[in-house]
DNA sequence: GTCATATAGTTGCAAAGTGCAAATATAACC
DNA sequence: GGTTATATTTGCACTTTGCAACTATATGAC
């Protein structure tokens, strides 16, 4: 029996692959990084920039930069909070927006591909246990517990 | 319903963020990099340079000077391979195989915590969910096929 | 043999990414 | 009004990254 650490290991490392191979829309490249900024501040709403650090675990001065270079390509927009002066809450731009939806749908396509070499009951298990195992992630008190999602 | 690369991105996510914080190892400090490099010289027998690079999706520059940093830990040991003399061979030193193995010590006593929250057919289910799921992107002819493990 | 080509790995260099400490600006509490 | 806390940015030094160019060895054609 395969150890269970090996078993996340490699499916974390594939999946990761993927979402490196999958930075390209059209002409527009953007590094690993920033696509998970895009895909992070595309499902949340209006999100704040600390907000999007933390549940990213990354440094919020890295962060800050990176959102900087992003709104240099013109991905996404910066807001000022008018309840609270020192927020700013993030959003996409059109452009962003069609980035993200794009990334998004070549990921979902890749894996309904990887989802056609198992049978539709097979698939329904794997996508109930994803949930499960996530679930019972946001429940453990241990490291990753605080982040949201 | 979720989208559903949605529930893997979110997985990837935490797990990922769990790696990061395991990369302590009594006095010992390592990169998330260098964890993954030691993971997978740890579970091969005595892979090449260019065999762990490709797997672990990494330039074999960059992973050229990741070697050399872990050997100046004395974590990694490189081994001319007689039958070409191209080629390195990797193995961990006596330190290395220490650390590599608290490390996933740390990441099997976090996942048993996770799983403490589930029931134990529930526990069932996503192990073997996860192992069809990795079967099946081992099968796809796309991006992370050729990805072995 | 030896020449051309392929492969494994290293190094130079310039660009990008990183985090800590310190700064600015605003809020909140007393 | 003054102290303290929070959100974000910038300075700086350090690390990481990948491409191009290099060395060294292997392999195949002839």
């Amino acid at each position: 029996m395969e150890n269970t650490r090996e078993l996340f290991q490699i499916m974390t490392r594939r999946f990761g692959l993927l979402n490196k191979n999958c930075c390209s829309v059209g002409g527009c490249d953007i590094s690993l990084a920033q696509s998970h900024l895009l895909y992070e501040i595309d499902r949340r709403h209006n999100p704040s920039m600390q907000q999007v650090a933390e549940t990213l675990g990354i440094d919020i001065t890295t962060f800050s930069r990176q959102v900087q270079s992003l709104m240099k390509m013109d991905l996404v927009k910066k807001t000022a909070d008018p309840s609270d002066r020192r927020v700013f809450t993030l959003s996409l731009t059109v452009q962003g927006k069609f980035v993200a939806t794009t990334i998004d749908q070549q990921m979902n396509d890749y894996l309904n591909e990887v989802f056609s070499y198992m049978s539709e009951f097979e698939k329904e298990t794997v996508l109930r246990s994803v949930q499960i195992f996530n679930d019972a992630m946001g429940k453990s008190s241990r490291c990753c517990a605080p982040i949201t999602g």
